[in-house]
DNA sequence: GGGGGTCACAGGCTCTGACTGTAACCGCCG
DNA sequence: CGGCGGTTACAGTCAGAGCCTGTGACCCCC
């Protein structure tokens, strides 16, 4: 017989109390059974732990040399444990997060700092990305979950986290700048400055039908990729363009929102679909918490 | 169910070969009850710990966060099983030697030594001392084990282990001093130095019965504690005594050593008769071994 | 389509770890 | 000195665990 976790236990039990009877007890287990598990293991060890009488129990010197060396295998077995099942609730090992650019600025810091609260052993890393980069990511396990705008792809799940107004953006001085509210179709007469359709298709396919329903095709007067580029693009009159709200943190100067009517976007927590962890979950519920208690939107 | 350390070594084992129908063969049982155990695992964990499929055995994340965990623990209580036999052999643990004085000077370097070598890590005293010290010592658990003269005391056992002639022990110069040997009855007419009564009765008791076989008895002309101080007595001219060859090594110069016909000291390994140690088996051993090896009453 | 290999399910068997009852021993008290 | 209370160990029993064998499900390859 080789010593189980079970017999050290026991026998730990039967040292600390110095005797079977109330060990057992401790142990909810009969006197008699206790007294056959601690035999069992004195005779695989081939020595005596106790010397026991009817006066009582007491502790042999290899008993004494053995006490130590059982309380730290029980130690130890109670680490190992602590830290698989820490693990599995997701409070320990990795997360690798990715925000889209234009989210970074409202969502990066407090999603950060609650996360790193509430799973500080949890070794995060955040990074602001382009959205190919971010689905790329997602897919070939770089990133463990992604902060960003849909429409995405299929493969990836997404969480809705945080809805805000979709603004138009218009020069300082613009006619239309002095407006409390604007319609997409107000804007059927002016020159855009949009994203390029390769950044990422899915978002063209949506822009093309709101301006569809919108009665217009918009006159592209320039292209470029990034948030900051497009608000520099309006400030210098090149075109008007479209944006969620929080991107006003991004450029104070030459540029004014205008909120168009009906019309909001959405930042979602996305991950991949094949992969079902637990400090995914966990990411999702701190960020459904902070998206419930503050405007993360007016954070940045 | 809590984890035993069955289960950790079973899964450790698939872990190493990611093939639970190999990592059964090494663990000789079926791959079925593997399958089972391992299942009965994860369970407790509430985590699978392997993905796996009819191409192969993949560890999960928390697989990899468990694995070493689990040889942690397996090492651990590997290293407790072995403290414990370590110590059931005596290779660890303490030892308190007493030697009687006069023993002291030939037994105590060469004992100590070919202990030391041959149990390393077992926690070594030694220390010269008299005889009611000795004895009263072995009986307080002060001293594990001695070496010293016989007779002793019956609650004592004791091993011989070694033999060596017993000497008059003359000034230099004394008409005797010449002689190759003599008889107890040889001497006496002279007067004679010996310990006190009370040093140790069962010694004396001995001593009467050797002079009254001898048909004299002594006249003492002075007493002293201890072979230096006997010897000294002598050298000086107040008496003659008797005692081990050995103790020659004592003292240089003033006396000289004749043996006694049919007289013989004995050295004995004494240690209590109620405990019964492996590292005093160990040390007997070692004691022996070293007595049929080599004279130690020629070492001092 | 058949063969080989892997892991899991199903059913069965043996033995273990628990149970209860009680024996053996010791100390205390009347 | 006998009875009582308390402790540990022995004895017999039983439910369930840990192992077994047989085989299913699935995948890959020829």
């Amino acid at each position: 017989m080789t010593p189980e976790l079970r017999h050290l236990r026991y026998f730990v039990a039967v040292a600390e109390h110095l005797s079977f009877t109330v060990a057992a007890r401790e142990l909810h287990i009969a006197q008699q059974s206790l007294s056959q598990q601690i035999a069992a293991l004195e005779h695989a060890l081939g020595a005596r732990l106790f010397d026991r009488d009817t006066r009582g129990t007491r502790l042999t010197e290899i008993g004494r040399v053995f006490l130590p060396e059982a309380r730290a295998v029980l130690d130890r077995a109670d680490t190992a444990l602590q830290a698989a099942r820490r693990a599995v609730r997701g409070e320990t090992g990795r997360l690798r997060l990715a925000f889209l650019a234009s989210t970074a600025n409202y969502m990066m810091p407090p999603v950060v700092r609650a996360f790193r609260k509430r799973y500080p052993d949890v070794e995060l890393t955040a990074e602001a990305v382009g959205i190919a980069d971010l689905v790329a990511g997602l897919r070939e396990d770089r990133y463990d979950a992604a902060f960003t705008r849909p429409p995405l792809v299929d493969d990836l799940e997404t969480e809705a986290l945080v809805s805000e107004p979709v603004c138009a953006v218009l020069p300082t001085g613009h006619p239309l700048a002095g407006r409390a509210g604007l319609r997409l179709a107000d804007l059927a007469a002016e020159p855009w400055v949009l994203t390029s359709r390769e950044s990422w298709p899915p978002w063209h396919r949506k822009y093309d039908d709101d301006f569809r329903a919108a009665g217009f095709e918009p006159r592209v007067a320039q292209r470029a990729d990034g948030v900051p580029s497009l608000l520099g693009l309006v400030a210098a009159g090149v075109g008007v363009t479209r944006l969620a709200r929080s991107a006003h943190s991004l450029r104070r100067t030459g540029v004014v929102f205008v909120p168009l009517a009906g019309d909001r976007a959405e930042t979602v927590v996305a991950w991949p679909a094949t992969r079902d962890r637990q400090v995914v979950r966990n990411l999702r519920a701190v960020a459904a918490e902070l998206a419930s208690s503050i405007d993360l939107t007016e954070a940045g």
